[in-house]
DNA sequence: TATTGTTATACTCTATAACTATA
DNA sequence: TATAGTTATAGAGTATAACAATA
């Protein structure tokens, strides 16, 4: 934000002028993009306790409860105790869920290409890029294994 | 956040990894980043009212007064009456406010250095100017003139 | 009357601590 | 004893509203 052009403000401003047609994008979720990155998470990672939904979003444990809270109250996500661990409850999209995310990854879409229209694909690749290996410089999630199987029922 | 490869999760677990060495880049300046962007806007566009700063930073006018009033308890900004108008006050840097904003300048850019270490310059390149194009689309004070003069008592 | 800046207050978001229920 | 999750509480950070001084 400082001197623009320095990289902190240029990721700042950034990620306001997305998020703001972001929030727009995915509005009727709960919590707005932070319960639609709940959402695509737990369709990603299908059974999914919390705290490794929470683990692999860098969201606290006790926002998480709040989130599934809300998500689960508007019909989106069904919770349940694991069969193994009855402590570790085992987050779902219902049917209402899938298509609720599946509405927002359009309307997000379409968002994102209205905000990367005249930007050469050239360069949006390599925005990508650079994004990426800054991101994973980060140390959100290091230790998050890959998908296992993932058959919904 | 969501799809790892979204580009709203890309740039704010690129942000969070950024001013995670950014915060630790300014230390001793009071309210961190945040201190330091009113610095170098200071330094950048000199007699600067507080009005105007936070526009051109995006930070709210109560909270420019909060951070002005850390910077100059510090000793590193003055706030006097504007010679015109005596309510606009004028914000300039001390001696120390220099020095310090020198050195975490300093320490900043060896932070980014780091950072960006791995990635090729072609791709850095296209990655500011991705983001700065991303940066310009918001709404972020396109209505800021360019500076005039400078010259600090 | 309108504007700069301050103060006090309220709101949002997130994290901490204490608790439960399982293991 | 340790862990998953919940609840209540406290803490940043930010914004809103009312106010003072000046224009």
């Amino acid at each position: 934000m400082a001197e623009r052009g320095d990289l902190g403000w240029l990721l700042g401003a950034s990620l306001r002028a997305y998020m703001e047609g972001a929030e727009r994008a995915v509005a009727p979720i709960p919590f707005g993009y932070k319960g639609y990155m709940v959402l695509s998470a737990v369709r990603r990672f299908c059974p999914g306790t919390q705290l490794e939904l929470g683990r692999r979003l860098a969201i606290d444990k006790t926002v998480m409860t709040h989130v599934i809270d809300a998500l689960e109250e508007a019909g989106l996500v069904t919770r349940r105790p694991g069969p193994a661990d009855r402590r570790a409850r085992r987050v779902a999209l219902t049917a209402a869920g899938e298509e609720a995310l599946q509405a927002a990854v359009e309307r997000l879409a379409a968002e994102e290409r209205r905000l990367l229209g005249g930007v050469p694909v050239a360069v949006r690749d390599q925005l990508v890029e650079g994004l990426t290996y800054l991101a994973e410089k980060g140390g959100s999630g290091p230790e998050c294994g890959e998908v296992s199987d993932c058959s919904v029922s």
